[in-house]
DNA sequence: CGAAAACTGACAGTGCACTATCACTTGCGA
DNA sequence: TCGCAAGTGATAGTGCACTGTCAGTTTTCG
C-alpha cells in the first residue's frame, strides 16, 4: 500500500498534519482488515496501529466504519463521464470513462486499490457496506445517461441500463481480484462493458 | 404482513411451536424494522415483541442480522432454473424463471414480499446485507447459464451476464417498491430483462 | 406413568462501539 | 512572544450484541 492518499493542497502545517494523520489511520485500518478481518479488527487496534488515541480515531471518523466509505474515489466515475464530449455517443462515454478513471486509479495506487476491490469482495463486513456505494454509483450512472440522452434519469430502462453496466463493472472488478490482480483490468473492462451493448448472446 | 412463512410440514407438537415461534420472531423483528429501523431496534424488543425470551432469540438466529437473512426464498431462483425444460433456450429460462419463481411469492405473501423489498432498499442496516444475497444469487446463475450452455461458470463472460440479469432484476424491485408496489411486476420484469438480451440501445 | 430429552427464561457477565468531559499540548495570528 | 483556538489523550461511562449457566417446564417415548 503506497504512502499516497490525497494530495495535502493546503498549506497550513495544521492541515498537513490532519490530512497525515487521516491517511495513517487509513492505511492502518485496511492492513489490520486484510491481516485479521474487518469485524475481527476494534477501533482500539487501529488507533494504535496509527499511533493515535481512540478518541482521536472518532474526531476523524464518526464511526469504525466510514474508515471504508470511500471518500476519495467517490463520485470519480461520475465526474469522468461528465467531463467526456458532449457529442460522444452514450457507449463510447460509458466505456471510456470508466477505463480511464480506472487507470488513473490504477497507475496512482495499483498495490492499494488491489487490497481494498480485495477485501469488497471477500470480506464479510467490508462486502457489506459495498451496496450503498454500488447505488450511488448506479444513480450517478443513470443521471450521466439520462442527461446524454436526453431522457429521464427515473425512466426504468435507463436505470436498468446503469445497473447492468455497474454490475458487468463490479463482476469484472471481481474477477480481476480473483486472478491476483495480473490481468489487464483496462481490456477485461473494455471487453465485457462492449459485450453487454451487442445483447447478451445465450 | 400474513401470518405464513413455511407451511409446517411436520407433525410433532414440538416441530410446529418451533417452526411458530421462529416465524413469530421474524414477523415482530420486520414489523419493529419497519416501524424505527434495524439499527434503531434492539433484541430485547424483538424478543420482547414477540413474546419470548432474548435467550430465545438467539436460540433460533445466531445473530440479529440472521432474522433478515434470507432461508426461504434462498436459492428459490436457482432451484426455478433448473426445474426449466432443458431445451429451452437460455433467455427464455431466465425470464420464465423468474417471472415464475416471482409470481408464487406475490400471490402467496404480497405485503410481506412488498415490505421486505422496501427494507432491503429503505433501510441502512439492512440494505448493508444484500450485498451477500445479490453474490449468491448471481453465482447461481451463473452455474444455471453455464450448465446450459456448455461454457463453464467460473468464465467471465457467463459470469456477466448473470450480474447483469440479477442487477436489472434489482433494479426492476428497486422501482417497484418506489411505485408502492402497484405496478406489475411480472411485466416490468419481463420487459426490462428483454432489453438486456437486445443490447442497450443507447 | 415415569424417565429422558428438548426447550425455555432468568441472570450474570464480556467485549466493543461510541460519547462526554477535562486537562494538556501545539500551531496560528496579532 | 503572547494569547487563543484547535487538536490530542486519558479516563470514565453507556448501550447493546452476544455468551454461559442453571433451574424449571414441556414434549416425547418406552
Amino acid at each position: 500500500m503506497s504512502t499516497r492518499e490525497t494530495p495535502a493542497k493546503t498549506c497550513g502545517l495544521r492541515e498537513r498534519k490532519k490530512a497525515k494523520t487521516r491517511v495513517a489511520i487509513r492505511q492502518a485500518a485496511y492492513r489490520l482488515f486484510a491481516e485479521r478481518g474487518y469485524e475481527a479488527t476494534t477501533v482500539d487496534q487501529i488507533a494504535e496501529a496509527a499511533e493515535v488515541s481512540p478518541s482521536t480515531f472518532f474526531r476523524y471518523f464518526p464511526a469504525k466504519e466510514d474508515v471504508i466509505l470511500s471518500d476519495e474515489y467517490d463520485g470519480a466515475l461520475a465526474d469522468a463521464l461528465a467531463a467526456r464530449p458532449a457529442d460522444e455517443p452514450v457507449v463510447q462515454a460509458v466505456r471510456r470513462s470508466m477505463t480511464e478513471s480506472f487507470g488513473q486509479v490504477l497507475e496512482a495506487d495499483r498495490e492499494e486499490l488491489f487490497t481494498r476491490i480485495r477485501l469488497t469482495f471477500t470480506d464479510p463486513g467490508i462486502r457489506a457496506r459495498a451496496m450503498d456505494e454500488q447505488l450511488r454509483n448506479q444513480d450517478a450512472v443513470a443521471a450521466a445517461i439520462a442527461e446524454r440522452t436526453g431522457r429521464d434519469a427515473a425512466d426504468l430502462e435507463v436505470r436498468c441500463a446503469a445497473a447492468a453496466l455497474i454490475a458487468v463493472s463490479m463482476t469484472v472488478m471481481r474477477h480481476w481480484v480473483d486472478g491476483g490482480g495480473t490481468e489487464d483490468l483496462i481490456a477485461l473492462y473494455d471487453h465485457h462493458l462492449g459485450i453487454l451493448f451487442e445483447g447478451l448472446r445465450l
